[in-house]
Order: structure tokens, then sequence, then C-alpha cells
DNA sequence: CTGTTAGCGCCTTCAT
DNA sequence: ATGAAGGCGCTAACAG
């Protein structure tokens, strides 16, 4: 591979020269760029990007760290990030956590390899992210709090949204109301939980242990959740679904046993993934603001980088978007 | 930040030894590197990835070119290149290509950062593929021939595929049998339509040109095209949508219309993207390899990079999918 | 087992 | 306008 030194030596000018000229710095003529030019062209040059880093200690590029690249759910945060990122001529790459402290994603984050960072991956420990933060290498996070002033929170409004469709389902008549829920260790999980708690509290309905299962953010989890529910003999009026892959294993199981949503059993869900408005029957959900999450966390990392004093957290509200998921008419209860 | 030089200092010792220790190679007492390692700590130290690849010359790491990072579609294909990528102990960061030439992803492949990559991304030029594919740095590219011993072609045999989608149509007794392409410089598109006139061609229908219309592989695009079709008042008994998000597009203009799938008409479309199971009705489609076209093409890498000698082409089946949007039924054909 | 040292390829100050 | 030279931070001979 020839370096800039090649180029150099061929054109017959010192490194220096054939550096300015190759990065458009005003300080060479024209006729020593052409030369420059041409010789690059010739050896067929390219620039190590490295040496050209390791130099600048700067890479222009910003990098997006996901749980599991091939997630459909985070198409539209990657848009949002994508676009605020190329519009101030930064790269993005994106990689994974799969592997979790030897990852990809943790390889970045300690190594610096890029200018600042935007988190959305349980797998990562608090603890790195914590310990690489810093002023020259801000970082948002989309999924955890995390206790460096060099950090960014944003996040959505999982408890409101949490409470919105809660409410939204004792609006409709619904009394007994089943939450299925994400992992344990989720914080997202978490908030939407309290939500939930809190809307049945304001509308004086005791919570009961036995409507709230673990159906662990996949859809395999929400279809076992589900048949479980049905096994019980003693299905609640409605299901509220921590997330809408759950909710679509759940509609699964229940076309199994020729349940009908939502003649007999309302059903909601969270996130508004692409999905979700062609399952049958479309199901009603929260959506969450991905596209902005995304935008936003990119703009903050902009400022951070600009050294503008800034907000340390946000937090986005929801939108409860009504398909057919969800009737008006309450079914008789037995509890 | 802390250098490996003053981790050395602290620790008491020289650069070489601290190196050595940090890296755990065998070369150091284990006092040694207790003193290092706790020097490490405490000075928060973090290495440099740049000067270390610098150093090395390798990056450990490949990289997966896209044209969208946000495109539902690459799900699959990402798993593969992932799994395989990471059970190398490599690492993997995808990029996208939006920007052309001046985009993250061209920067990558100009300027070596990686020490291989996997393009699928139609606005990368074939001219820079070319002439960054060296021994140390193989490609494979997804979507196109590029004339270069260290590049490799995995592709799915789309001209089968759309052989073989005509020719079920032909078979369950459709005559008139229309065709909505992808963009003309597609090489996919051009290899599908291929494969369809050659089953009209072997069945002995003859080929309109007013059953070929352009819709841009885009769903809105489908839609478009669709709407074209039905307003010609010369509805053809079947339709071959080049992909499956056109045939989704499709099938929201025959809604609007009233016009029944499949009993006023047959479609079938190309790709089997995660969606074409959830529309109504569920979409037979050709069902690409994704996941194997993945894992193949990550293969292939390391065996360039392990310098043995490979097949440089690879021509990956297609399978047929029915689902419940083509019936066996011809309807009244005016043509 | 440990230390000295020479670069990896590039950018950039300083001198010419 | 051009050239010489000193690192960026790290690794890996080589010498001890």
């Amino acid at each position: 591979m020839a370096t800039i030194k090649d180029v150099a030596k061929r054109a017959g000018v010192a490194v220096s020269t054939a550096s300015y000229a190759l990065n458009g710095i005003e300080k060479v003529s024209a006729a020593t760029i052409d030369k420059v030019l041409r010789a690059a062209e010739e050896l067929n040059y390219q620039k190590n990007g490295f040496a050209s880093d390791l130099k600048r200690t700067k890479t222009n590029t910003i990098a997006l760290l996901l749980s599991d690249l091939s997630g459909p759910y985070f198409s539209e945060l990657i848009k949002g990030v994508q676009e605020v990122t190329a519009s101030n001529g930064f790269d993005l790459i994106a990689c994974s956590s799969v592997g979790g402290e030897k990852s990809t994603a943790s390889k970045f984050l300690k190594e610096k390899r890029v200018d600042g960072a935007i988190i959305l991956a349980q797998n990562i420990s608090t603890e790195v992210i914590r310990s690489s933060a810093r002023k020259d290498f801000p970082i948002v996070v989309l999924d955890r709090k995390v206790d460096n002033p060099f950090v960014i929170h944003v996040e959505v409004n999982n408890r409101q949204g949490g409470y919105d469709a809660t409410e939204y389902l004792i609006e409709k008549g619904h009394r007994s109301i089943a939450y299925v829920s994400g992992p344990l260790n989720s914080h997202d999980n978490e908030e939407r939980f309290q939500g939930y708690q809190q809307a049945l509290k304001d509308h004086k309905i005791p919570s009961q242990s036995r409507l709230k299962i673990n159906g662990d953010f996949t859809r395999e989890g929400g279809y076992r959740s589900t048949k479980m529910l049905i096994a019980q003999q003693n299905l609640p009026a409605a299901i509220f679904y921590a997330n809408d892959e759950m909710a679509i294993g759940g509609l699964k199981a229940f076309s199994e046993k020729n349940i009908k949503v939502p003649d007999d059993i309302s059903i909601i869900g969270f996130d508004d993934i692409l999905l979700a408005e062609y399952v049958t029957p479309p199901l009603s959900t929260v959506r969450q603001p991905k596209y902005e999450a995304g935008a936003l966390s990119v703009h903050m990392i902009f400022q951070m980088l600009a050294g503008e004093e800034v907000e340390k957290s946000f937090n986005l509200p929801t939108d409860l978007v009504e398909r057919q998921s969800v009737t008006g008419h309450e079914r008789l209860d037995k509890d």
C-alpha cells in the first residue's frame, strides 16, 4: 500500500507538501497540487485513516451502540440519528453489543474510537459507560441512568405511556386488566409497570398479582404468558402487554384458542412497531417517539462536543394510537 | 487521557513492560502485571485503539456497508453476518452509504479502516470498490459484479427466482401476468425480469409491454403502478411484483378499489420480508436466503484473509413461499 | 524478565 | 510556496 511518503517521492516534493496538497490546504501552488494528485492517482494512494485519526485525535464519527443490529425495532431511531449526524458532516457507525463486555460496542466505548456515542443496549455495563464518558467523549444513554456529567439521558416517558394505556383500557370499561411484563431488570419495563399500577390506583381498581405475568419482551414470551393466562380459566377483560412483540405473540395464542380480539378480550401493546399496523386485528398501542429520540440524541452530542452547557436529561412524551384491538364493551367479569 | 507511558511511569516500569502486561503477553512476572494493572486502574487508562491498529496494521473488524441502516429488509442478512463474525472473534460495524461518495461507507472503503467489507449498497460506485479491494482487504459484493481478484460475489439467483414465481402463476392457470419492476439500473431487478420473460417464453405466452410497469422497489411505487394498471380497465390475471414492498403497496391500491386478492387477481412478491406474512391476505413470495448470504459472505472474507484460494462467485437459490395471495382460478381474461 | 528504541502513516510547526 | 523534523500512542524487535 502506497503511503504519503511514496506519493511525495514520486511527485518530487516533501511529505508535508504532499499532505497539504492532498488535504486541500491553501499553501501550495496549483502546479504542485497537480503533480501530487497525479502521483497519488498513479500509485492508487489511499490515506490511512488510523494514522490520520491518531494525529488529529478526532474522528468525526459517532457511534450508535445497539444490543442487536438486526432488530427491526431500531429502524426509526437509526433514521433519526443518521439524518442529524449526516447533516452535521459527521460519520455514523452502528455496532452491536452481542457479546457483552467483549463486544464491538464495548470496545468502541473503551478505546474511544469515535467522538461520541449513543447507547441503547442493556448488556453494556453502566460501569463501562461511566468510566468512558468525558469532555471529549460525550455519551447519550437511552435506556438507563448513568452518573457522570458527560452522559446525557434521553428517555421516553414510559411511566406516562403505561399510565395512558391502562387508563384507556379503564375508560373503555375494563376493570380486570392484566400486565404482561418485560424482563424484570429492564428500566423501561419497570416504568411502564409503575404507570399501570398508578392508573389502577387512581381509578380505585385493586391490583391483583395473578394478573402480572412475565413475558420477557419477546414474541415467544408473550405467546407463553398468554397461554398461561388462558389456562387459568379466568381471563381478564383486557391485557396490557409491555411491548408490541409480546402482544403479537399473544394474538397468536388467542387465535389458536379461537378467542376473538377484541370481542372476547381487549389488548394493547407498547412501542408501535411497524408490524403493529398489519397484524389482525391491527394493534392499538403506545407509540414511542423513536425518530425524535434519535435525532435529539445526536443533537445533544454535538452540543456537548461544542462545549456548550446543556440539559442533562430529557423525557419524551408518548402517543396513544388507537387501532382495533380494544373494544368499548366490557365482557362479563367473574372476579 | 492517560497513555501507556503514564501507566508505565506510575508503575515504575518501561513502556514495553506495561504493554506486555496490559496485553497479557507471557513475558512479565505476576508481580509486575499486578503493579501495571493497578496503575492502569488508578489512572483510568484506556488504550488508544487507533494507535494500536496503526501499529498492528490489522483491525480485527469487518464492515457491513448498507445503503440504509434503517431498512428492515436487512435484518436477516445482518444476523448472518453478525453471528459468523462474532464466532470468529472479529468485530463488526455497520455503516450507511447515504451520501454516496462522501458517505461513511465510502470512507471506510477508501481508508481501509477495517480488514474486510461486505457491500449491499447501490450508491457506492463500483470504481471505488475495485480500487479498494486488495489482498489484505477482501470485499464481498451482494449486488453487482466487480472486476477485481479480491472481490467475491455472493448473489441470490434472482433470475431463477423470477422464473419460479412466474411459472408458479402460470401453473395456477394465469396467462396475462404483469411485471411491476424495480429501478431500471438495478441488477437484481433486471435478473428477476429476465426470469419472468423466460418463463413466459417457455410457456409460449407472448409478453406484452403494457404489462411491464415501473414501481421503483418502493411501497409507494407499487401503489402507484397498481393504480395505473387498474385505471387501464384491463386488469391482468396476476401480477408479479419485483419485491414485497411494492406488492404491499399494490395490496393497498386494490383494497381501495375493492378489488379482492386473490379472488379478483393473484399477486406474488419477492424477498419475503417480515411483513409479507402479516398483510392481508398473507403474501405469496419468493424467499431470498438472506441469512445464508450474510453468513457465507463473512465466511469468504475470513478465507481470503487467511490467504486461501477461493471460489469467486456464489449463487444462492431462492424458495417459493406459498401463502394466500394467489389462487388457482383463472378469472375471465379479456385480452 | 525488563528496558531501550525504532517505527506504523500522518499532520503541522518552524524555518527557509 | 516548500522542506525538515517532531511527535500522536502503541507494539515488538533487540539487547541486556
